[in-house]
DNA sequence: TTGGGTATGTGATGAGCATCACTATTCAGC
DNA sequence: GCTGAATAGTGATGCTCATCACATACCCAA
């Protein structure tokens, strides 16, 4: 039984910047029940009864995130806790033996990120940065198994959310194995639009760089593909914003390939 | 709760063969009994009770397969069970949007396959075959999910397995996105050896139009490439059967691409 | 044994996209 | 506001690999 719990961050950084780590106190019952209030409906924390979610808050760690603070990094061995994002958005990411990033996903508020490595215990495969500042609670192994274990619907909530991962994987491998450029970056910006609103806003706005690492394609094409679309009023920009204009078409990009 | 258990096939096969449902009966107490016997020691189920498998056992159906027996059909609705592979192997595969079949994996004895379904409760989102004759268990939704919530074991054993193949569909992507050929097929090679031997036989010998579907290759590259690897003795055929002489080499070559 | 289906071997061709090279623009920090 | 760094736009070039087009080998069943 742990009541504090220390993170140490080791390695290099990504983009190797100077490592700010904001270690917070752990979560009192005060912010215990603050956090509560400001859980989302469908939070996977919800399938916990109020005494469980309480006494995994007292074990929790809240994190307050600069953009590009580092949370986990590729290769570190102390793999002991999992991440619930609160608020903002994160980048799990990885560095392919050829030194290219490959992005493999940005999470929104509510989700579940790093748990992989509590479940085999090997180094961390992939690091986790956040984009924008965020807020994130740090979940010791130890406690997000017992909690997890204890309450069958949680388990059910993170099975299913490791399925989800599962299928999302494989659509990715699907689109690199048969799809052009076109609608490799198609599916990649469906991913990215924020399901809270209807305007089209994505949940982060990526550099061209980060978005061909998260679609698969080079910078250059990224470019390329993104004036296109906009002059076809397919997506728009305000400023270094993009917007998504028609959802629809590029869906059907994303689906179905180039034969639509 | 149901005591048989009926299983559906529709939809087109994948190389539209005439399909054989052979329907065992359920497993009764007497083969309940044969199979906790046969169950290897890392087996998943034996992270369960003897009275929770008995009851699970009891309530599955074992089903003998034949070359080519589909097992499940991409799109099929029904998705109400998974499967338990007890000797054999198995393809998982999908048809992309552009028409080409992508194989996934594998699976070897002791797997669980198939349970995405049952978590998310879409239609299958691939097709599960039988490429050796094979022996398999079907665990009904409802029994599967009972048990594993019963038993912080098994979840955790399941949960690790749902882990283990994010981390392999992290690699696929990887190499999908940063590899020439050669180490592409080098990474589908290493992961169809059979563990259980050391002599490098394969636990199932695919055709070069398998290989290709699995390693995301195209067919005739996959026979430049085999035979450049037998010239240098990295692999042998005896027949059509392939062995893998210099498994340390592909190893590295799968592991660090070209620049080894 | 023969023939048709399936699996394999191998060259030639070209499409798709990464890469390079360079310019133009925007941004953050002093 | 200024300056260097990061980001973005765009043409030219060439490499990798899918595709096409065959030839060949193999297997099983009639």
């Amino acid at each position: 039984m742990l009541d504090t719990f220390e993170i140490r961050l080791s390695g290099v950084t990504l983009e190797s910047a100077d490592l700010v780590v904001v270690l917070g106190g752990n979560a009192n019952m005060d912010t215990a029940k603050t956090i509560i209030d400001t859980l989302a409906p469908d939070s996977l924390l919800r399938a916990l009864s109020p005494e469980q979610l309480e006494r995994l808050l007292a074990k929790s760690t809240r994190r307050s995130l600069k953009k590009g603070d580092v949370l986990i990094n590729q290769g570190d061995e102390d793999g002991d806790f999992a991440v619930y994002l609160l608020s903002g958005a994160l980048k799990i990411s990885f560095v392919s033996a050829g030194g290219r990033e490959i992005i493999l996903n940005y999470s929104a508020p509510n989700e579940l990120v790093g748990e992989i490595a509590l479940l085999d215990s090997g180094p961390r495969t992939a690091s986790v940065t956040a984009v924008v500042p965020s807020e994130a609670l740090l979940l010791p192994t130890s406690t997000f198994l017992e909690t997890v274990s204890t309450s069958p619907a949680s388990v059910v909530g993170v099975m299913r959310e490791l399925a989800r991962r599962v299928r999302q994987l494989n659509l990715v491998v699907e689109s690199d194995r048969t799809f052009s450029m076109g609608p490799r970056l198609a599916r990649a910006l469906v991913r990215l639009v924020d399901q809270n609103r209807d305007d089209g806003q994505l949940i982060y706005n990526p550099s061209q760089n980060d978005l061909g690492a998260f679609a698969g394609l080079a910078r250059e094409n990224v470019s390329r593909l993104l004036s296109e679309w906009e002059s076809q009023g397919i997506i728009a920009r305000e400023g270094r914003a993009l917007l998504v204009r028609d959802a629809e078409y590029l869906e059907l990009l994303a689906e179905f390939g180039d034969d639509i």
